[in-house]
DNA sequence: CGACACCTTGACCAACGTCAAATCCGGTGG
DNA sequence: CCACCGGATTTGACGTTGGTCAAGGTGTCG
């Protein structure tokens, strides 16, 4: 077993203060699957539940991190801003994924509901002083901070190196499979966020995603059903145009 | 005291195994200083030291990770390829840095010398072990990992969103703030990689690096004294040009 | 002193961005 | 149920940054 051994199942089970973690959406997803009974209860202890509406910001960037958050339900767009408003986004987040790891006093990057938000809180004090008595807790974050940190190697190969073409069949296909990874549907795919969030992950504009998007349904590889929902007719195809070395997640 | 407080003095000690620890020359930078005599002790007593010569590969993406490495003198740069040689360096390191952080049982990239190099080599199944027994070693780590996170991340918006002329400036800063911290000579800043290098890990070609530095020469805000040593000669307006909201490292 | 590797410079080019307009839905109200 | 409104998306025409290709420089090491 490695060191920083990822969940491969990756969600979890956290609910509000009032709500029983065994009516999770995410139980088998992520941090509490590693838990014992008795561990649990302790964690139970400090957490609490929060809905968040599509559009509103769940954490800024620069500001306090004062809280550790699961997502339950929904997505979610990290993103860093430039002094002059240019934006990159430097994630998306689904069930079971952590927000708000944060090294220093203050969040790294801000965070926005691209949807309805289900969140689980862990208040960080609280967190802090529990996290020495569950070792399997902290080794469970220590896991999830590494794999956030091979994604964004990943991503730096695709915003240096990668040609649109390629880079939104890459987005298309890790989607995709995050997608199978939490049991959700993938044929056709949802497509939660605007095109304008996909430009601004991948490092292009609107009109650059909107045309190779084109480009893909008009070689087939594609098929846009609606606007957030898109058909992956030709997946060895797409793949294909990956050109990863790595086969990425 | 923040739960994933990073190390702010960087380096540390570990030496080979027959070495002491106590001339390590960065003892004072990493996870050692964190330890007591008695974990110290533990902890010297699997590891080892190895040196490189420049050019040489130290890890290969892909292959098994085996060992963990701490770098106690020279330069490591980072890479991952694409199947047609397109090449993106992820990263580089210097004395203090830790080298090999996967998550799986693969290194997630290649890193290879770029000046002789002094390395302090911790075998992976025996560190695991330890890790449990030595919360303060597995603290350090994770916040290490979340460290190199937030650079990603920086590295991200530089990939994703910045013209080469703030590329460039992004770089030298950082490059001279990390050597500032490490307590090296920052004026000249000796630029151990090449211009090659440089390029892979700003997403640029060796052309437009090599255009833009000649244009901050022009406009005075450095001077290349050689071609390994810049002057940074107007930190202020180099630090103007990067344009970031959040003040990287 | 010469060879070679690395770097710089120049001329040209193409992928992607910019600006602008048309179109598509999705929601709303009649 | 259908027409309409408005933001998101798509498409088109054109511009620009940075890439490509090709010569020179430069310095380092034997």
């Amino acid at each position: 077993m490695p060191i920083l051994q990822p969940a491969r199942p990756k969600a979890e089970a956290f609910l509000g203060s009032q709500n029983s973690c065994a009516a999770c959406e995410i139980r088998e997803l992520s941090v509490c699957s590693a838990l014992s009974e008795e561990e649990l209860a302790r964690l139970r202890a400090i957490i609490s539940s929060r809905n968040v509406e599509p559009g509103a910001t769940v954490i800024s960037e620069g500001e306090t991190a004062t809280d550790l958050f699961n997502v339950i339900r929904g997505a979610v767009k990290l993103y860093k801003l430039l002094l002059d408003g240019r934006r990159q986004i430097t994630g998306f987040l689904f069930p079971g994924d952590f927000l708000g790891i944060a090294l220093n006093d203050t969040y790294a990057y801000s965070a926005e509901a691209i949807q309805q938000l289900r969140l689980c809180r862990f208040p960080r004090k609280k967190l802090e002083s529990l996290l020495c008595e569950l070792p399997r807790l902290e080794r469970r974050l220590l896991g999830e901070t590494a794999n956030e940190l091979a994604a964004a190697q990943d991503q730096m190969v695709l915003l240096g190196r990668k040609t649109a073409k390629e880079r939104v069949a890459s987005f298309l296909v890790a989607l995709s499979r995050r997608a199978a990874k939490r049991g959700q549907p993938v044929s056709p795919l949802p497509i939660p966020m605007s095109r304008t969030d996909i430009a601004d992950y991948l490092g292009l504009t609107t009109e650059t995603v909107s045309r190779t998007l084109t480009q893909l349904r008009r070689a087939k590889l594609i098929d846009i059903a609606r606007r957030d929902r898109i058909e992956l007719l030709d997946m060895d195809g797409l793949v294909g145009l990956i050109d990863g070395a790595s086969q990425e997640h």
